[in-house]
DNA sequence: TTGAAAGCGGTACCAT
DNA sequence: ATGGTACCGCTTTCAA
């Protein structure tokens, strides 16, 4: 069933019923109940490939992230999602994994797709080494980052001041009498860098030293960084407060030090619901994906309809403090 | 840029740029080269939209949940989205909520944007009242469900037993001495109440009675779990063990007894990172996405290569076993 | 208000 | 091995 039967079916012309699918308003009141009826009658579905081939879009965005099952990009996506269909977008979704040459040709094929713009979410896509792939994608459609900074043309950052964020929580955390704080963190993604920048100005501001026993690479996994807490502790190195590089990592670090029977300040990242999910609940840095994703989907629509928008675009974290902050210190308490 | 250019650039027809572009073999090597070369000096990308109006399909199969932001559905879409793509297709991610009108409605904008078929996942979209929806789907398009079970032509379900994992759970603790289990549940989906038929096939083997005071309601969520598990034990609702439809249900009810100095038994359902993220981790089922997922995405190859599949599927279902398990009842050892 | 016809950019059949 | 051409189904301009 296409276009030219319900033509016939109505007795006009396929450029009436195009206009009566389009809903223009040149066309007769009788006529358009006309064909309307015969669509109604026959199911008709208009083809999307027709009207895309025509129109050059089907109002695809292309979403791109590392992993979907991670709690966080997950509520990105989900946030992200809702926001482009209420507004006629359809989302494809494609997780890269982090190999960078997956992620290039996993990029090129959502282009073949001719999405009309890309939506990367997390810093996991700014490769300091090559961003050629992000570069040539901007050359084609506009390219949205959440939380990633990158800066080429076409390319539109919204990212949260993770940098400020770590560093404000080394201040608090110095204000509540902490001297060493262990800072575990994963991967070395443009947020992840950024966190470490803040840990070290934090310690800057504070008058803190610097040691990098306590800057602590580890794997985003609850287990293996409970062991590596362990370690660190059974090998005797000192630290009063611990802050991760996500929530994961701050509750194996949390597990560790409650099987030590210590109760130290932890401050975890992303506000997820593990930090709901663990004992005691975990302080955590909010990282406003409710005000990034909302904004990228808006900048998103303004350069679709040609309108000029900031290139960049940051917004500062929220501190959601639990119990893990609250706790009297059992070392200083001994 | 398009296959006439490419035509005229190389001295060939379109005919011949198309064969080339479609890998087929009765081409020439020197023409083949020849018509490559102009189309990567001119970094031709062909037109999807164009191919997807010729072949009728663009290889796009429709993703639909209730919400990726939840782990499990965030897990399986993960697992099926990679699946997808190994094998060449693009998934349309959409997300519909709880509500049958919203569910109708993507259903339907999913195949307008006519995808190759549609996978939905999780029960949440069997509705005992109507599924008119699915049925009108399905006679579109092949309709592939994970983890939930519709009865229809063109319609394919992959389940994890759920009924026979909560039965067993039931007889598990019976075992270890529990009398009074309290089950609690979210949502009646399919998924939920092949569980709680489960919970009442467990009692019946094992004897016990069924007690409509230890079948409970709740809200999928910890705190508010969590508050409805104290204000039973508050009004004197005597259970000696918890199982739980979900996770993050057995999260709340855990905070509430280790709130209250009790350390029961708890199982949850999924196996989600939840369970490992709690204290004590917890005990739970895993419903095999990691089965499920693959299977779900073979059904629907062997379909569209109008291969004839079982159009039902059922695994069984694996307990996890951890802390929450081995717990020695406090209320018992008083 | 309506219709005719020219794209949009491919695929595939039929000749040669 | 290659070319000519009809066709996929819609949008849009131009005329009437």
């Amino acid at each position: 069933m296409n276009i030219y039967d319900i033509a016939e079916q109505s007795g006009v012309s396929i450029a009436t019923v195009s206009r009566v699918l389009n809903g223009s308003p040149s066309v007769s009141p009788a006529t358009r109940e006309k064909v309307l009826s015969v669509m109604r009658r026959e199911e008709y579905v208009p083809n999307a490939f027709a009207r895309g081939l025509g129109l050059n879009t089907m109002h695809f965005i292309g979403i791109l992230c590392t992993d979907v099952s991670d709690t966080f990009y997950a509520k990105a996506v989900s946030l992200v999602e809702g926001l482009l269909r209420r507004k006629g977008f359809d989302a494809l979704l494609c997780c890269t994994g982090n190999s960078l040459d997956d992620k290039k040709k996993y990029l090129e094929l959502l282009l073949e797709k001719r999405v009309d713009a890309v939506i990367l979410i997390g810093s996991a896509f700014k490769e300091s080494v090559d961003n050629s792939h992000i570069e040539n994608a901007a050359r084609r459609v506009p390219v949205i980052i959440i939380n990633g900074m990158v800066e080429l043309p076409n390319t539109y950052c919204v990212c949260c001041d993770e940098k400020s964020a770590v560093s404000d929580n080394v201040s608090l955390l110095h204000q509540k009498g902490c001297r060493r704080i262990l800072y575990l963190y994963d991967a070395l993604t443009y947020s992840g860098c950024q966190k470490i920048e803040g840990y070290r100005e934090g310690l800057r501001r504070c008058g803190l030293p610097g040691d990098d026993a306590l800057l602590v690479q580890t794997e985003k996994s609850i287990p293996e960084t409970a062991e590596l807490v362990s370690a660190l502790l059974k090998k005797g190195t000192a630290f009063d407060a611990v802050a991760a590089s996500e929530d994961l990592i701050a509750v194996g670090a949390l597990k560790a030090l409650s099987k030590a029977g210590l109760a130290l300040p932890v401050i975890g990242f992303n506000n997820s619901i593990l930090a709901q999910c663990c004992t005691p609940p975990l302080t955590s840095v909010d990282n406003m994906l409710e005000t990034l994703c909302p904004a990228a989907v808006n900048i998103l629509t303004q350069i679709l309809n040609h309108k000029s928008v900031p290139q960049k675009m940051s917004v500062s974290a929220r501190l959601v403090e639990r119990e893990t902050f609250q706790i009297t210190k059992t070392e200083e308490s001994k």
